[in-house]
DNA sequence: CGGCCCTGAGAAAACCTTTTCCCAACCCGC
DNA sequence: GCGGGTTGGGAAAAGGTTTTCTCAGGGCCG
């Protein structure tokens, strides 16, 4: 029973057609394509009709038919295995936005840790003819489940372990450690503490050399540092351990920490304690997780690893491999920024 | 000056094609394209000499190529606005996930709150010729920067505002709060009291509204919310508002929160006050973001809007869209789910 | 005035796959 | 032996664009 007062549909009417284009403007197809590309030789007059009528259709030239033609997509793949995390996604907008001036879509690929979904999706991605690929996991240290090594295309490795001989992009750990336990330095702290994630970590390697490195460049006492988890519950233990002990004197006057988190719990330990941030210590994280550096009380100095501007290199980066252009491989490290709040305080008087 | 020693170059061999295939197995390229999709007649053996080939030549059809033909390119776009929320990311990896299996590729679009961004990410989808487009969003009551109202493919809002007409999914805040505020009768607490964002959010009003018609149901005292902002902050305020005025006995029993951050502020601010939770006082958060929940002391029971499955849902339902399947229009609501941990305690002996 | 070059534009191939139509050969029954 | 049906497989068009080649006409120089 055919409805007599349908809504007219959506609009199914196709896309108009480069075909549609030449015949309305009375010239053949090969001559609108140059037109509209500013190639080949005509008249000023006849590119200017072709182009006027291109916009009165509403002509968009159809990317599958070229990129089919040209061999370029203009599409990425993006693989990353933390859909959970918080790193990924700053990231991942960096890559997109750097691509999308250039007219270049990403392709969102999550493989979580799983070999089966990152071997589909990297068939996928090479089947729609991706012009390149960028790797990003959650840890810097550790490999994505699939093998990206013989592709035939292009492959950045952003905040993951690259493949030897491909070229990677990660966050400058000690760079941003240096920072940090500096700018301790700089307010007049001298004993400053390191608590961070658990020794399986490289980056917590990293960083804890770069602090001990800086505090033995300035002569200052070294101690152990403090591995455990990257939760706030390490942090309350972890000032267990370092205000535990009796005299007043031993205390350090400033905790470098792994993480935000750490730090929230230490920066809530010691005020359970009462002991004074940032008056008696100072306290410093590492990633700058906005969320949780705002509300500690008081707001959380931290090391912020630069992700969007990492994401976006990364995206960079695999443009000029795709268009043919030579990269050094191996590790690239990009600077962090310490971003400063309140729970440093200033110079000593 | 050539080099002479050159490393092999990373394969620049182009892909198998079809015509490639076809030559080495004595046929034509029709009959090859036959053989490979089961369509056709051919003898067993034809069709498995050419299959034979297909697989020793790592033959792998080119999806530019049909999806020219077949006017499906079997991609999908994905608009979001909240690239550093904690929403969007298990939504994204939902709808990835639905439709990785079904050969379907995903798009990641990020707009921002630009309107520019927008326009041209839409655009670039349609010249990709995307099969439809999902729209996300870090508010449920609020419009994307675009407008996708005329777009000859289908869309599918989901946690955003829909265009009147379209199909959207959203998780159902209502039913969500009902379930917090039902878990703490079944509790048996009874002055239950509730703490929330900015009235300007839509959500606050109808988790508010749940929360006051399950006590009215329930023959209980109903009092005004407490609006606020998302933030620890205001959780340590209404922690104030709620238990400074003395008399224990006008205390709430129980605090129902619009967020895990106001839970979060709540919990920690009842401890300072030395009111025990879950002894003294139950507390519910809402989102369930784990990592905060987790953190509280005790762990926080928390109400999860089950994201990943709404974008699972939403890939779903744009699939079945494309398919040409009409759904009806308008607004579906995708239940809550009550992760319980330790704020609320057992019930009372 | 003839040859040459330049200009403006079109025809056709190419990219790779799918699908429709067609054809030759074979088998069967009469 | 011949008409009709079946079987196995190929030719060609289609999808939308880019690019190379070709070509006709006109202007210029000698």
């Amino acid at each position: 029973m055919p409805s007599n007062a349908e809504p007219a549909p959506v609009s199914a009417k196709p896309p108009v057609t480069l075909r549609e284009v030449a015949a309305a403007a009375g010239v053949s197809v090969a001559t609108a394509s140059k037109a509209l590309n500013g190639q080949g030789r005509m008249t000023v007059e006849t590119r200017e009709r072709i182009r006027e009528t291109a916009r009165r259709l509403g002509f968009r030239p159809n990317s599958l038919a070229q990129s089919l033609l040209r061999k370029r997509s203009f599409t990425v793949g993006l693989l990353t295995n933390d859909t959970y995390g918080r790193f990924s996604l700053p990231l991942m907008a960096g890559v997109s936005d750097a691509l999308v001036d250039k007219g270049v879509s990403v392709f969102l690929c999550n493989v979580e840790d799983d070999q089966r979904l990152g071997q589909l999706h990297v068939e996928a991605m090479l089947d729609k003819r991706v012009d390149g690929i960028i790797a990003t996991g959650k840890r810097i240290d550790r490999h994505l489940p699939v093998d990206l090594s013989n592709l035939r295309i292009p492959v950045v490795y952003a905040f993951t372990q690259p493949d030897p001989g491909a070229v990677g992009l990660v966050s400058d750990d000690a760079g941003g450690a240096r920072l940090a336990v500096e700018h301790f330095l700089r307010l007049g702290r001298r004993r400053i503490a390191h608590v961070s994630g658990p020794a399986s970590f490289a980056v917590v390697h990293a960083r804890a050399k770069a602090w001990r490195d800086v505090l033995k460049e300035n002569g200052l006492a070294v101690s152990e540092p403090l591995l455990g988890a990257w939760s706030e519950g390490w942090g309350h233990e972890a000032v267990e351990k370092l205000f535990g002990k009796a005299g007043r004197d031993g205390w350090p006057d400033a905790v470098f920490c792994g993480n935000d988190q750490i730090a929230r719990g230490v920066i809530d330990a010691l005020r359970e304690r009462g002991i004074r941030v940032p008056d008696d210590v100072g306290v410093i994280g590492f990633d700058n997780w906005e969320i949780v550096a705002e509300a500690t009380r008081p707001p959380l100095t931290s090391v912020d690893m630069n992700l969007s501007t990492l994401g976006r290199e990364a995206g960079l980066a695999l443009l000029s491999l795709v268009d043919g252009q030579p990269a050094a491989p191996g590790i690239r490290k990009l600077p962090c920024r310490l971003v400063v709040r309140q729970s440093c305080g200033g110079p000593p008087e």
